[in-house]
DNA sequence: ACTCGTAATGAAAAAGATTCTCATCTCAAT
DNA sequence: ATTGAGATGAGAATCTTTTTCATTACGAGT
């Protein structure tokens, strides 16, 4: 269970660790910022500072455990890593995520990378639309 | 030239946006935060204030002469609109980046964001890759 | 060219996000 | 249980970006 998990990236079991595992696991919100993580923390009556938050995140980072997303706003997100690659499609409206995968896009991508002598290691791909719900606005 | 560029956005033609549009055009990188903006300019000779430079950047997006991008590095860099759009490949190496358009990939864009019911009005790619020199390590 | 209202600027303060410092505490190997 | 390396918490520090507000500059109309 998590507790391996965390054991695999080469870290000490500690409990905020623990915490904060358990809490992307069980978020209804795929993407959380720092901040996010902090206050859904204090909700469960965990109380881990704000800085441990900060770097158990950069460390589960590193050790692949979550992704880190640079989407618009001034702030990282951060995201459990499921195995299932996906990119991301966002409303500039209401901020609304949805995910999705394209496998024409990701083979023409790893071309693209080839033609050009590369080798792709990895991806971010970010569409920015308007939802159902805000296409006239 | 530059002034009709600012006034067909919509605003006052003043001395900073001015030196700002002409510092994006002759610079030789491509992609450049406020703070580069704010530094290059001082080497100039000309002080512009950095809130200015911000205010401007800002508004040139908004006039979509320029583009924001979010890279990582917790600060976002701007790149002068050329007409032409184009995704970007990054060496996870050196840093080289190189600069690409796929039709294929642009069109299978917009068609996975109609699908999901999205109205495409931007997107961000970028492909992190090992180049020529650096394929191996 | 001159006047004048509006918009723009600069400097500094404020706000927001993230990292760092360091004294204290906790895990886990012995 | 002991102990040392690594982890944590609180707050300070840093970095990026935005806001405030008094002053200044643009440009429309004369």
């Amino acid at each position: 269970m998590d507790n391996q998990e965390i054991r695999n990236a080469g870290l000490k079991v500690t409990l905020p660790r623990v915490k904060i595992l358990e809490l992307l696991e069980n978020s209804t919100q795929r993407h959380v910022s720092a901040e996010d993580v902090y206050k859904l923390l204090l909700d469960r009556g965990e109380e881990i500072g704000l800085a441990t938050v900060y770097r158990v995140l950069t460390q589960f980072e590193a050790a692949g455990l979550v992704t880190r997303h640079n989407f618009e706003g001034g702030h990282a997100v951060f995201e459990l890593d499921r195995g299932e690659h996906h990119d991301h499609i966002v409303c500039v409206v209401c901020g609304k995520v949805e995910e999705f995968m394209d496998a024409t896009i990701e083979q023409r991508q790893r071309e693209v990378a080839n033609e050009r002598g590369f080798e792709m290691a990895d991806h971010s791909l970010i569409i920015y639309g308007r939802c159902n719900e805000h296409k006239d606005n």
